[in-house]
DNA sequence: TACAATAGTGTGCGACATACACTATAATGA
DNA sequence: TCATTATAGTGTATGTCGCACACTATTGTA
């Protein structure tokens, strides 16, 4: 109901967007199926739920991004994700632009910002 | 339709997300109406336009980071933004979880990045 | 009159979260 | 052995909401 934490959530899920593509398209340099990149994802401070990330590969596959097949020679059957030419280029395309986010959010961020600061 | 470059676009525009928000936050602890956050931000790589910059005021007015006051002594009338005091908390509570997505976002991008040289 | 400055609105899109359903294997117990 | 349950793994439907974009409205000024 209208509460700051509330808005608060909202907000750092917007600022979220985006990047779990990166974090996606980052792992996918050898071949990864869902719940391993949940898994290492997660490992690495980016949590991602499955109903999240299943959809988010099939978009990447269908925008040709990434490559997918099928393994069944497990036990349980498994769907590889690896990433294309294409979302290779792309990936490095997105690192660039990532970094130029950062780079002007930091110079408004700077401005004021020395007040209260916990960098350590 | 279904470029790459199309998707691209989209992806960019998916990473910008969220991050206007806080550009816009970092300039408003002194007053200033919209046309002139538009000119400001736009001076320092921030591109917004009105129809996107004005949307954003009020919603961040309506969720209470944001006070406004008209200034009507002015030729043309004004209408004045700045931080209230939630606004400047959760502004530092934002910069902190932006500060860890990049973080994050870095760790993850830096594991890859040496294997692939000029795509073009 | 025309244009720039300034503010506002409406609509559509699309990623994400959430909840849910489905399958197959493994483990458990009767 | 067979039913039941847990869990690994994938897939789908729906709702929310911020943003981009294309509008409109007003006013001051050259």
């Amino acid at each position: 109901m209208s509460n700051v934490n509330d808005h608060l959530d909202k907000l750092m899920q917007e600022l979220r967007r985006g990047t779990l593509t990166i974090g996606v398209l980052s792992q996918l340099s050898e071949p990864q199926y869902g719940y391993s990149l949940v898994t290492m994802l997660g490992d690495k401070g980016i949590h991602v739920e499955p109903g999240t990330l299943y959809p988010l590969l099939r978009r990447l596959e269908k925008q040709g991004l990434l490559d997918s097949k099928w393994d069944t020679n497990e036990s349980r059957p498994r769907k590889y994700y690896l990433l294309s030419k294409t979302g290779k280029e792309v990936y490095c395309l997105l690192v660039g632009e990532w970094m130029g986010i950062v780079d002007s959010l930091n110079h408004v961020i700077q401005q004021k910002g020395e007040e209260e600061n916990g960098a350590d």
